[in-house]
DNA sequence: GGTGAGCTTA
C-alpha cells in the first residue's frame, strides 16, 4: 500500500513578506514555552549525574536517516505469564494418594469447580437488589458448609459497590473469621474498581469500630482508589495516616506513592521515595520506573529521564513497552526528535514490536519540530504494514501535517482515513484540517471544511473558529473575522487566552481602517488585553508609566504559554503605528519579566543578538536597542571582541518561507550594516570589530536610526 | 486480599 506524497514542501509558493506594511505577518507561533520546572531536581544520591550523557545521548541522527525497516522482529515474551495464582485450598471429599501425581491435578480440580460456581454467584450479587433479602437469598446457596475463603472468593469477584457491603455482613454472621482484614481489604477493592472513595472511607472506620485492625494491604487499597478517583492528595494523606495505625510501608505502598506523589504535582516527595526505595534495596519494578520516567518529564527534566532509564539499566530491569513509549514521549516534549529515534531504535533492537502509543509518541516528536519528512515516514510504516490505525493516531498524523503546513498529504490522509472501515472523522479531525488551510489563508477550502464539519453533525468549537478568525485575518476579511467572533459570543463560547492571542495576532495584519473594529472585539473577549491596544492605537499621549504599568499588569494576568505570543504581537502593533519608543518599551518590559530571555549575550570573542522567535516587529526593535547599545559601548570605549553577530534562526517557520533571515539580510542591507550571511551558520549574520566599529563611528546619532528602521 | 501504563488540536 504505498503511499505518495503530492508535492514537498519546498515546492510551495513563497510566502509575500514585504517589510514593512500592513501585511506585515509574524509567524504567530503558539508553541508553549518549556516548562520551568519550579523545583530543583537534586539526585545526589544517583550513580549518573544530571548532566552525564547516556547512551541515548550519543550521536545525533540525521534527520534524513530513514527509520528503520527493521521491525519485523518477533516480541520475545519478556514477562512469561504466570498463571498461579489460585492456590488450592479447598477441600476434596474423595481421598487420593496426596503423593500420587494424580493428586495435585485433582486438587486443582476441585478447586476449579468450586472456585467457578464461587465466581458465579458473585456475577448474580453484582446484578441483583442491594437488599438484605436479595442478597442473602443468592449466599445461602453456598450451602452450610462455607469456609472464609468462600468469602474472600465472592467478594474479590464483585463490582457492584451497593451488594458488596451486604455480603460482608453475611459473612460476618455465618463465620467465626480468623482473618477478617482480607474481607474488608477485598470489600474496599470492590470501591476501589468503582473509584468510590467515599464509601472506601466509610467501611475503613466501620472496621476500627469493629476491632479489626488495618494492614498493608488495607492502606494501599485505599491510597489506590484515592489516585484512580483522580485524588491524589487523598492518597498522600492516607499514606501519611498509616503510621498512626502501626503499619510501616512496604514496597507495594512505595510503588503506588511514587506515582500519587507525582500525579499530586509533589514531584519532590515522589522522588525522595525512589532515592529511599535505591537506598533500602526495595524492589521496583519496570511500570514504577516508567512512572518515574514520566514525573521527570512532566516536571521539564528530560536528562532526568534518561537517567532514570539508564539506572534500570543498571539494575539490570529489562525495560518494556511502556518504558520505551513514555521515554519517546519525553524526548518529544524535549524536542530531540534524534533521542526520540535513537529510542525507537533500541525499542526495535530488541525485540519489541511498535505499538499505536509509540507511532504516537514518535509523530508528536517530529510534528514538534517540524520534522515532516519523518512524520509522514512514520505513517508510511504503519501503512506499510497494514496496520489498522485509530482516530487518535490519525489526529495525530493531522495534527503533524498542521504543524509542518503539509497540505496535500494532510488531504490524502484524510481521504485515506474517510475510506478506512474502522473509523470516522470526528472534531478534531476537521479542526485539524480547518488550521491546515486557515494557516495558508485557503479561505475557501477552510470554509469548505467547516461545512463538511457541520454536514456531518459537529459543533464548531473553539479551535476550529480560532482558526477560522486566523484564516479570514491572514485573507485580509477584516468583516469576516468580526462575523465569526460574534458568532463564538452567540455560541456561548468564552475566549480564552489562545484566542485572543489569535484576534491579537490579525490585528497586527490589519489595515489602519479597521482596527477600531479589532479594538472592539480584543476588549469584549479580554478587556484589560483590550485597554492596553487602546492605549496604543488610540491614546498617544498616555504617559510612559501609565502605559507600562497596564501592559505589566496584562502579562500578569495571562498564561505562561501565550505571553511571548502577545509581547510579539503588541510590539508588532507598535511598529505597524511608527511607535517606536512604546516598541522599545514593551520589549524592555518583556525582558524584565523574563518574557525574553537572552536577547543580548557578551563573551569574549563575541557579542551576539538573539532574534530567534522573535515577531519581526520585536526582533527590528531588539536590533534597534543594540545598535544603541553598541554606539554607547563604543562611546565608552568599552573593547569590543573580534566578532559581532546576529542570530535569526534558520527560519523555517511553517507557512512562512520567508523568515526572520530573508527579511533581516534586506534590511541590514538598507542600514549599510557590515554583517553578512555566515556561509557554515545557518541564521547567522557575521562582521568583525573593525567594520562594526567603523560602521558605528559613520552612523549618525541614535536618534537618526530610529527614523531609518521605521516605514516611510 | 494490595501498585500499575501510554491519547491528541489553535
Amino acid at each position: 500500500m504505498a503511499y505518495h506524497l503530492c508535492s514537498s514542501p519546498s515546492s510551495r509558493p513563497p510566502h509575500d513578506h514585504p517589510l514593512f506594511c500592513n501585511s506585515l505577518s509574524p509567524p504567530f507561533s503558539l508553541k508553549p514555552t518549556p516548562f520551568r520546572p519550579s523545583l530543583t531536581l537534586k539526585h545526589s544520591m544517583h550513580p549518573f549525574s544530571l548532566h552525564s550523557r547516556t547512551s541515548l545521548q550519543i550521536g545525533r541522527v540525521s534527520v534524513q536517516d530513514p527509520i528503520s525497516e527493521d521491525t519485523q522482529n518477533s516480541n520475545s515474551s519478556e514477562f512469561p505469564n504466570s498463571d498461579e495464582k489460585i492456590s488450592s485450598s479447598s477441600k476434596s471429599y474423595i481421598w487420593v494418594n496426596p503423593r500420587s501425581p494424580r493428586a495435585s491435578q485433582f486438587r486443582r480440580q476441585s478447586y476449579d469447580s468450586r472456585y467457578s460456581s464461587l465466581v458465579r454467584i458473585a456475577e448474580s450479587l453484582n446484578s441483583c437488589n442491594p437488599t438484605e433479602d436479595d442478597v442473602f437469598s443468592i449466599l445461602v446457596g453456598l450451602g452450610e458448609k462455607i469456609v472464609e475463603q468462600d468469602g474472600v472468593v465472592v467478594l474479590n469477584n464483585m463490582s457492584n459497590p451497593e451488594t458488596a457491603p451486604i455480603v460482608l455482613k453475611y459473612f460476618q454472621g455465618k463465620l467465626k473469621l480468623s482473618k477478617e482484614v482480607i474481607l474488608y481489604n477485598v470489600t474496599l477493592k470492590v470501591f476501589k474498581k468503582c473509584r468510590d472513595l467515599d464509601r472506601a472511607e466509610k467501611l475503613f472506620d466501620e472496621m476500627l469500630q469493629r476491632g479489626v485492625k488495618p494492614d498493608n494491604v488495607t492502606f494501599s487499597t485505599i491510597i489506590s482508589c484515592a489516585r484512580l478517583s483522580s485524588l491524589p492528595k487523598k492518597a498522600v494523606e492516607w499514606y501519611e495516616k498509616m503510621s498512626l495505625y502501626g503499619c510501616e510501608p512496604d514496597d507495594v505502598n512505595h510503588a503506588v506513592m511514587i506515582d500519587a506523589y507525582g500525579r499530586a504535582g509533589n514531584i519532590d516527595m515522589a522522588l525522595s521515595l525512589y532515592d529511599r526505595a535505591r537506598a533500602g534495596k526495595w524492589k521496583i519494578d519496570a511500570v514504577t520506573f516508567s512512572t518515574l520516567i514520566k514525573i521527570y518529564g512532566m516536571s521539564g527534566n528530560f536528562d532526568g529521564c534518561l537517567n532514570v532509564y539508564e539506572e534500570m539499566k543498571a539494575l539490570r530491569i529489562k525495560p518494556n513497552l511502556v518504558v520505551y513509549n513514555t521515554l519517546l514521549d519525553a524526548m518529544g516534549r524535549a524536542k530531540r526528535p534524534w533521542q526520540a529515534k535513537s529510542v525507537y531504535n533500541e525499542l526495535i533492537k530488541n525485540g519489541f514490536t511498535p505499538n499505536w502509543a509509540t507511532y504516537a509518541a514518535l509523530l508528536r516528536a517530529y510534528g514538534k519540530v517540524r520534522y515532516g519528512e519523518d512524520g509522514i515516514n512514520v505513517y508510511r510504516e504503519m501503512k506499510g504494514k497494514g496496520m489498522e490505525l485509530n482516530v487518535t493516531l490519525y489526529n495525530t498524523i493531522l495534527a503533524m501535517c498542521a504543524d509542518v503546513g503539509y497540505i496535500d498529504e494532510a488531504v490524502e490522509i484524510f481521504e485515506d482515513m474517510k475510506r478506512s472501515e474502522t473509523c470516522k472523522p470526528d472534531s478534531w479531525t476537521f479542526s485539524s484540517l480547518i488550521t491546515i488551510y486557515s494557516c495558508s489563508a485557503k479561505v475557501l477550502e477552510a470554509e469548505a471544511m467547516l461545512n463538511e464539519m457541520l454536514d456531518v453533525g459537529f459543533e464548531p468549537n473553539i479551535f476550529v473558529l480560532t482558526s477560522l478568525i486566523q484564516c479570514y485575518g491572514k485573507a485580509n476579511r477584516t468583516d469576516d473575522v468580526i462575523r465569526t467572533f460574534n458568532r463564538v459570543l452567540e455560541l456561548g463560547i468564552t475566549p480564552d487566552d489562545r484566542f485572543c492571542g489569535c484576534l491579537l495576532n490579525v490585528m497586527t495584519q490589519t489595515p489602519k481602517e479597521g482596527l477600531s473594529k479589532m479594538t472592539n472585539c480584543i476588549e469584549k473577549a479580554n478587556s484589560k488585553l483590550g485597554y492596553v491596544v487602546k492605549l496604543i492605537v488610540e491614546d498617544e499621549n498616555v504617559e510612559r508609566e501609565i502605559f507600562r504599568r497596564e501592559a505589566h499588569q496584562l502579562f500578569n494576568s495571562i498564561s505562561a504559554d501565550v505571553k511571548k505570543a502577545y509581547c510579539n504581537c503588541l510590539i508588532d502593533l507598535c511598529v505597524n503605528l511608527n511607535m517606536l519608543e512604546r516598541a522599545c518599551e514593551l520589549l524592555d518590559l518583556g525582558v524584565t519579566l523574563e518574557i525574553y530571555m537572552d536577547i543580548q549575550s557578551k563573551s569574549l570573542t563575541q557579542w551576539s543578538l538573539h532574534l530567534k522567535s522573535l515577531s519581526l516587529g520585536a526582533a527590528l526593535t531588539a536590533l534597534h536597542v543594540w545598535m544603541n547599545d553598541l554606539s554607547k559601548a563604543l562611546e565608552n570605549g568599552e573593547e569590543f571582541p573580534s566578532l559581532l553577530g546576529i542570530n535569526t534562526g534558520h527560519g523555517k517557520h511553517k507557512y512562512s518561507d520567508k523568515g526572520l533571515a530573508a527579511v533581516f539580510e534586506s534590511h541590514l542591507k538598507e542600514l549599510n550594516a557590515p554583517f553578512h550571511e555566515a556561509p557554515d551558520q545557518v541564521g547567522w549574520f557575521l562582521t568583525t570589530k573593525v567594520a562594526a566599529k567603523s560602521w558605528l563611528e559613520s552612523r549618525c546619532s541614535p536618534e537618526l536610526v530610529a527614523a531609518q528602521i521605521l516605514p516611510s
